[in-house]
DNA sequence: AAACACGGAA
DNA sequence: TCAAATCCGTGTTT
């Protein structure tokens, strides 16, 4: 006999984890609603795993989700009862954010408590501690402005999330308006701006929007509300170009007074766009030289374009920022580095989040269907593979030939679609071009040919493009509905987010997409296409698992 | 000046 | 771990 608790798809374990059931009715309110709160560890087809921590329980905290909402999320969805460590665990670590504050007082930064306890507890540690200027006064201590990035570091290393209340410098400033006559702002694009300011206690932290959402309009929106001279800083020439188009498109902003800082042009304007290359300086001189584009303008606004990329220097820079207002945009906040907690500490917390299959649902990017195909090795290839080194075998398996039938097969199946094939080696790549008569794109292709060969593709002229590694990177690249992948490297997420992306900007007509990755069976390509699916899964994609032969 | 080629970095 | 791509700076050619 079942139990009335049997139909309840989720377990919660004592290591915080969560375990889901998705062949579940209810799996995908349970889905949406864990995920304001715990980050998604893995997921196979049948039970995915949630897991509740320090940084996911903050940002939650921070939006003003409270432990007994979480606790009550827990019981609506759980089988059996939630147990008293999960219980404490959950309260201990939720209820500390903002248990401690900086707060301003006459151009003087304090470090302020509601316990003397919990100030005695900071007093003894010397990590943070080494920031006071003066003894601590009952729960109140004053500390140096200069080391406002250091000691939140600190303290979010001692479990002790700060809430920033000290404010910010005004910055220059910068009188301008959107010329809202050519966009209309969508209503999560508004939602995301106001959850960006957060009534006075935000201004600083991150907003996730998928790739072709609209990050930059988001941008320029909280821009034209502080109306402030503002630093952008980009991981590409290309998303920089991109920025000073729609801010010269999409603002009133005399273009002498929007700059560009990069390796061409060093304006320093009271807008202007650098990448975080330039300022990830490598030695004291260069250091020097490119500091001016900090302390020259008194910016209001820094901007921080896919704030999961951020270089190790650019952090430390960012630490002495603390007085600027923040806004770090993004498409995913997992890091592959583990970098989470200086995003938070520094950047600040996941101000708004909002996931592709809602987008999808309204019409904003195109629904996606994905699918995974495996082959076998081919006979011949099975010994080199079982007795090549480590290193060789990713290789070998990602150049399985039999990869190229089943390429062939997908393009006859969409006839009329644009389709991209995408890939990391090259020689496979040479390869599959020239048995398809297709053109290739890699990093060698010269400009001029690669703008060429976007231009025709846009047009319908050619319909099949193979790419390599570029296409992670290329905004320019123009839209398919049709992307398979031969071999993908290293399962990054964010690599996969970057090239899902690339198709699933709305389709005229019936506005669907599909992704197909090709896979050896039995290989080390699973152990990446595992990581694939964690990130689809995560974005609410349903990812189908086909098995093929040649 | 702009366009390109090359080596280093991460 | 892997491969391949990027950007930057410098130097050379158009």
């Amino acid at each position: 006999m079942e139990t009335q608790s049997s139909y309840k798809p989720l377990i919660v374990q004592s290591d915080m984890t969560l375990l889901l059931e998705t062949n579940n009715e209810v799996y995908e309110f349970a889905r949406d609603e864990l995920s304001a709160f715990a980050e998604i560890i893995k997921s196979p087809e049948y039970i995915h795993t949630y897991k509740m921590t320090p940084i996911s329980l903050w940002n939650a905290a921070s939006a003003g989700v409270k432990s007994e909402d979480i606790l009550e999320t827990l019981e609506k969805y759980s089988k059996y009862p939630i147990s008293e460590t999960v219980i404490a665990r959950l309260k201990q670590i939720s209820n500390r954010y903002g248990r401690v504050r900086i707060i301003k007082d006459q151009d003087e930064l304090f470090l302020e408590t509601d316990d003397e306890i919990i100030m005695a507890q900071l007093s003894a540690e010397k990590t943070v501690c080494k920031f006071f200027i003066e003894p601590p006064q009952r729960n109140i201590v004053k500390i140096n402005s200069i080391f406002r990035g250091h000691i939140k570091q600190a303290l979010i290393n001692i479990q002790f999330p700060p809430e920033d209340l000290a404010g910010y410098s005004l910055g220059e400033r910068l009188e301008f308006n959107l010329n809202t006559e050519v966009f209309n702002l969508r209503d999560y694009q508004l939602a995301a701006v106001s959850a960006f300011r957060a009534g006075g206690r935000g201004d600083h932290g991150v907003v996730v929007l998928p790739c072709g959402a609209g990050k930059t309009i988001v941008g320029i929106t909280v821009m034209s509300r502080l109306k402030t001279a503002t630093l952008v800083l980009t991981t590409s020439i290309t998303a920089l170009r991109q920025w000073i188009s729609e801010l010269k498109s999409k603002t009133n902003i005399a273009p002498e007074l929007i700059g560009e800082y990069s390796s061409e042009k060093k304006e320093i304007k009271p807008v202007t766009i650098s990448t975080y290359q330039i300022i990830s300086a490598k030695n004291r001189e260069e250091e020097q030289k490119h500091f001016k584009l900090f302390s020259e303008r008194n910016w209001g606004l820094i901007i921080y374009d896919e704030v999961h990329t951020l270089p190790a220097p650019v952090f430390r820079i960012t630490a002495e920022l603390q007085a600027k207002r923040r806004l770090g945009l993004t498409a995913t906040l997992v890091r592959e580095d583990g970098h989470e907690t200086d995003v938070f500490a520094l950047i600040g917390p996941k101000r708004h989040e909002m996931s592709w299959k809602v987008l999808e649902g309204q019409g904003w990017i195109a629904q996606a269907e994905c699918f995974e195909i495996r082959i076998s090795m081919p006979n011949g290839l099975r010994m080199p593979y079982a007795i090549a080194p480590k290193r060789e075998k990713f290789r070998i398996a990602a150049e399985n030939p039999d990869k190229n039938v089943i390429v062939e097969r997908l393009i006859a199946k969409h006839h009329d679609a644009h389709i991209l094939v995408i890939g990391t080696y090259l020689e496979q790549l040479q390869g599959i071009a020239q048995q398809l008569g297709a053109p290739l794109i890699t990093g060698k292709t010269k400009n001029r040919e690669r703008e060429a060969l976007y231009g025709r593709f846009k047009s319908g002229e050619v319909k099949l493009l193979v790419v390599s590694k570029v296409a992670n990177f290329a905004i320019d690249l123009p839209d398919a509905n049709v992307a398979i992948e031969v071999s993908g490297s290293f399962g990054s997420r964010q690599e996969e987010a970057q090239r899902l992306g690339r198709i699933l900007r709305p389709k005229p007509g019936e506005n669907k997409a599909y992704f197909y990755t090709i896979v050896s069976r039995d290989t080390c390509e699973e152990e990446f296409s595992m990581h694939r699916q964690l990130f689809l899964t995560e974005q609410g994609y349903p990812y189908k698992i086909i098995d093929m032969e040649v």
